[in-house]
DNA sequence: AAAAAAAGTTGCTCTATATCAACGTTTTGA
DNA sequence: TCAAAACGTTGATATAGAGCAACTTTTTTT
């Protein structure tokens, strides 16, 4: 198994080699070139996504056309539009990869099979959406109850890589303000 | 066991009598008060509640003193500070009944021990983050790209019932905006 | 049933952020 | 490596929604 995928695994659960190499020919590696989507609005989400290296991004188009970003994965973290995938829905965001990232994939089926007859992974997917819940819910608050400024602060704050690595438009539409704003608050922090 | 909570068991899994009688004395029923508060800002919440009748509230107050609503339970529906109870931490939120209600809650040990121990409820729990992070998604898209004017038209639609039960003040505060700009829009539709 | 408190409405004003446009800078890809 | 495209910045202007105050209506308490 990669070791990243390894290391996640053992820093969330009690599991041994034998078990880890079993579930190992799940996922596929895969590179992804800059820019390059792997879900748009309208498909059905059939894999689950696991970053070795770059990043990928959750984000919808709005009516306008505007895009607001809801997540970005990271390396060692899972990401996919879980919502398609679990209801089997259309999905109503894009997964666009924002640098050369090189992923596993384990298809839907797959995926479900193992949370099902796993304990490993059933625990793994128990512990992506305690941790999804966790996030959304002091998201929910931030977009709600706070100012811009302090949204930008706070991520600055939780978050300093993504500064260094996303351009600001991307930065933006995660903040749920326009790449203006961004820049001038930027300006003068 | 009670029958709305028995017949949300077994909508969402296979499950015999004896099992659901069996998970029965892990909830004790309660009765609440209209506006009465189940959890505050900084306690550790120590409990999942499932409403029998009435419905309960989640929500912050921000640093201007401004409610901030994330989500009501209504009867035949769990609802609780799962960040609390996941993490251990003080929450950031409160739960409150807004009406006189019946609840049936389960204490934190017991419910990891269920999730962890019994099949049918670690099934429940993995349906109750899957729902929370549907409902998230779509919350997070809605708060970061609609206007008031459409996230109120979205609510009348897919949430009536909230319409005729909440007053406009903790609609206004689950919209994202006051309660003036609700009454406003309102006048308009 | 009366008094008090809370909630809802509406006019006026203010402010944060969006929008548009112009221009410099960086990135991309042929 | 050079042209084209995308990105970032900043000024001027527009606007959705907030904040406040006064008033009416509804709800709660006694």
């Amino acid at each position: 198994m990669h070791p990243i995928l390894k290391s996640y695994f053992q820093d969330l659960i009690q599991i041994d080699e034998e078990k880890l190499e079993s579930l190992s020919p799940f996922f596929k590696e895969k590179t992804v070139k800059k820019n390059e989507f792997l879900l748009r609005e309208g498909e059905v989400c059939k894999f689950n996504y696991f970053v070795l290296s770059g990043c990928l991004r959750l984000f919808s188009v709005n009516k306008e056309g505007l895009e607001n970003t809801r997540y970005i994965a990271f390396e060692g973290k899972f990401g996919t539009s879980f919502t398609s995938l679990i209801t089997g829905d259309p999905s109503i965001e894009y997964i666009q990869s924002l640098e050369k990232s090189t992923i596993l994939t384990i298809n839907k089926d797959d995926f479900f099979y193992l949370v099902e007859n796993e304990p490993a992974v059933n625990k793994i997917y128990r512990n992506i959406l305690e941790s999804a819940y966790i996030t959304t819910q002091k998201r929910i608050y931030d977009l709600q109850g706070s100012d811009s400024l302090n949204r930008l602060k706070w991520l600055l704050k939780q978050q300093p890589r993504i500064f260094n690595r996303l351009s600001n438009k991307v930065i933006a539409s995660y903040l749920g303000i326009t790449q203006y704003t961004l820049s001038r608050l930027k300006a003068n922090l």
